[in-house]
DNA sequence: GCATTACCCTGAAAGC
DNA sequence: TGCTTTCAGGGTAATG
């Protein structure tokens, strides 16, 4: 499951491969994805036009062109943007195709269509819906521990929720909630805005470690993420509670629990994490 | 504003 | 062995 690491892995991975090249096709499966894709659309942004920049926003990848368009993709659950030879046999749901000038294509493929791709003209890109309404980047230099006390402050949600809301940190997902708040040694089901500032401290530290050393690690893959060039990543072999039910904690030996909040698995140490 | 629930979806794993 | 059921969850929308 795609997260800020893995989606920075993807674009980093990508970077190479694309920029500067000319869209020369597009093709799509026709299945609806998390919305409905329009090709004609996308036909007529990526027409005569080259890719300029492949860049990341939380959890979403822009790829900019020349135009100034832009080309909007979210991996979902189980969504791959892969490099391929366009003689390479598509995969399986393999369902938006861009040709590139060299003779590659950049692949989107996903499973469960949980994902997302769009194309917004030059007037369009900059009030982008999906991108309007994301809080601030964890790896950014606006995010500081007085900016997450910022945000914490006055909420009466369970901390595990409201880190995984992207209006508030853009780019965290399951796992890395789960990890940064063990890290911080908080319990996922302490309320958001209770946090004292030592807490507020080691949490934003706990985040922007966890989240670098994902990125360094080229990210976690549990079973479906690749990046660009179709490698998997590293981190799953050092996740410290997520899917770790029952197994001792690292640091107390304590069994780690599992519980589910708002539909999503949480794990924990409920001696650790208080 | 916030919590809860349902929905989208496929494939792996579990259960029978 | 083979079929059916359950589970995984990011984001969104509806409801309370």
């Amino acid at each position: 499951m795609p997260e800020l690491p893995e989606v920075e892995t993807v674009v980093r991975s990508l970077r190479p491969h694309i920029t500067g090249r000319a869209i020369e096709f597009v093709a799509t499966s026709g299945l609806k994805l998390r919305k409905s894709i329009d090709l004609s659309k996308l036909k007529r942004l990526c027409k005569n036009t080259h890719i300029k920049s492949i860049t990341r926003q939380g959890k979403y990848i822009l790829i900019t062109l020349d135009s100034a368009a832009i080309l909007l993709i979210h991996l979902g659950m189980t969504g791959r943007l892969v490099m391929a030879q366009a003689s390479q046999e598509r995969p399986k749901h393999t369902h938006v195709v861009f040709g590139l000038s060299d003779g590659k294509e950049l692949r989107f493929i996903d499973a469960r269509r949980f994902g997302l791709v769009g194309g917004y003209r030059k007037d369009e890109a900059l009030k982008v819906e999906e991108l309007q309404g994301l809080g601030v980047d964890p790896l950014s230099r606006a995010f500081t521990a007085a900016k997450l006390a910022q945000e914490l402050a006055g909420s009466r949600r369970v901390v595990k929720d409201f880190l995984l809301d992207q209006r508030h940190v853009a780019g965290l997902g399951n796992i890395y909630v789960c990890e940064a708040l063990f890290h911080a040694g908080i319990s996922p089901q302490r309320t958001a805005g209770d946090l004292k500032k030592d807490e507020i401290i080691r949490l934003h530290t706990a985040v922007v470690e966890i989240l670098r050393q994902a990125v360094a690690r080229r990210g976690t893959t549990l079973r479906d993420y690749v990046d660009g060039d179709g490698r998997p990543g590293e981190q799953q072999s050092h996740l410290s509670v997520y899917g770790r039910t029952g197994k001792p904690c690292i640091v107390c030996q304590e069994k780690i629990h599992r519980l589910v909040q708002g539909a999503r698995s949480t794990f924990f140490c409920p001696t650790c994490q208080r």
